[in-house]
DNA sequence: ATCTTAATATCGTTTGTCCGATATGCAAAT
DNA sequence: ATTTGCATATCGGACAAACGATATTAAGAT
């Protein structure tokens, strides 16, 4: 089960602020595995880099990041194309979460 | 959007028997690109190799391919993993299908 | 029997993800 | 000012996914 980490970052920064440490651990609960610190950030930077999100507030040593318009319109195009390739995946949403 | 070709593949051929060609068919429907012989024969040869599918019938040159008990072992164990990954995206699949 | 056509198989290479290890930066406590 | 602790950054490399090109196989048509 590999790949998709930089979807699912761009996922969770569009739901609310998030610094590299917030993302390893909540990518923890999601998936099972912390991704390493070198995984994380180069990611952040890239996706820095493209426009995709930007350094909101720098609290010290934090950095807090969110999505940008850009980033937006990416996530909203790369979520279409999820739905599409997994199309019929929702009724086993719904069988897993019914129990 | 790279990975999970492995996962696809079983989730289709879980649905009803499938040859190599069929494979690269439905999955150009769904995700834009047709993988390429060199993508998808390998895969399926480890699948096999691996007990997850099964040859079923041999209709002269096509291999028609159907899944294994142990194959729906793994299918169901990866639907989970998959799912609480990708927990919060049953909105987005009930958003995109409304149009 | 030969030719044609489509499906399958294999090989080497490219590409991308991710990790481990290590280094740097920053702020608060001492 | 030094130390401590944590967040962030960087680098090299391991590993796997996917491709392109090419070869093989099998069935039917001629």
């Amino acid at each position: 089960m590999r790949g998709f980490l930089t979807f699912n970052v761009l996922r969770l920064v569009s739901k609310r602020g998030m610094s590299g440490e917030d993302l390893r651990k909540e990518l923890e609960r999601r998936k099972g595995s912390r991704p390493s610190p070198g995984t994380i950030y180069p990611v952040l930077k890239s996706m820095s880099e493209n426009g995709w999100i930007r350094e909101n507030s720098r609290g010290g040593k934090e950095r807090r990041y969110v999505i940008t318009a850009r980033g937006r319109k990416v996530l909203e195009a790369a979520t279409e194309k999820f739905i599409s390739m997994f199309c019929d995946m929702k009724e086993d949403f719904e069988r897993i979460e019914a129990r």
